[in-house]
DNA sequence: TATCTGTTATAGCAATCTTATAACATTACA
DNA sequence: TGTAATGTTATAAGATTGCTATAACAGATA
């Protein structure tokens, strides 16, 4: 998988990696038990520090991606709590239909948003 | 409306204030033509500074929620363009999707969640 | 006139992000 | 065994951001 910086976004270069690599998952491309990249190593390759690469790691293990191995490196390994993750998915979507709601974005059409987003996870290999 | 702050929140206190006030208009509290309270007034009463309410203001102009007059102070005025809005929806709820598609969260419960935001907001005052 | 409004300017402090350099213990490999 | 690569930790420095403080200005209000 490609992982790459825009130095232009206003978002951090950790915050950047670490929604990558979840997307990734989120599509397939990188699956449980895969490994990532060493933090020198990815970061030679997209030309940041090590230890921002570090920060994304830790994020995404703090998180419940990734388990951390000193032998193997970053290893895909999902921390899988349902309940909790519905309802942290609450509280970051809710800003964000509250603001839709305010620009006239109906029910339906929130569903229909949804949907979209899922078919491209789905079929990421398309585009 | 009763705008506040979470001094221990780590998100910062001008976004709270954008994220309160857009939540007030998606639930019906505040509504078009309404004015908010002038910066000096609402800083005096959360305790916090001027600029910092002037900040919230601004984002809350920019990103077409109120108008700003020197004569009214901000007045709620939706600018409301609803493909931008999708669009910008789509954005915002992508990573949190791929999130919850990571920790085995499926399509109709989003749509589950989807419709008990909706729901919150749409019976605010039962809160 | 006196007061309140949004607006702008400048300055300072604390925290965050990113980079840089360095060292350490453990693991992998020739 | 020796060398290289790994994650981890420490320290420091520069840039940016968030927040506060103080001050001033022009326009509106009463």
């Amino acid at each position: 998988m490609i992982l790459s910086i825009d130095f232009n976004s206003d978002e951090a270069f950790y915050i950047q990696l670490r929604n990558q690599i979840i997307i990734g998952i989120a599509t397939g491309r990188i699956r449980e038990g895969d490994s990532l990249p060493s933090v020198r190593q990815l970061a030679d390759n997209i030309s940041i520090n090590m230890h921002t690469v570090n920060k994304a790691y830790s994020v995404l293990k703090q998180e419940g991606f990734v388990k951390l191995d000193r032998r193997k490196g970053a290893i895909i390994s999902l921390d899988v709590d349902k309940q909790r993750g519905l309802e942290e998915m609450k509280e970051e979507i809710a800003v964000a239909m509250a603001k839709g709601i305010c620009k006239g974005i109906r029910r339906e059409e929130v569903h229909r948003l949804v949907d979209e987003i899922y078919e491209v996870f789905a079929n990421w290999e398309e585009n």
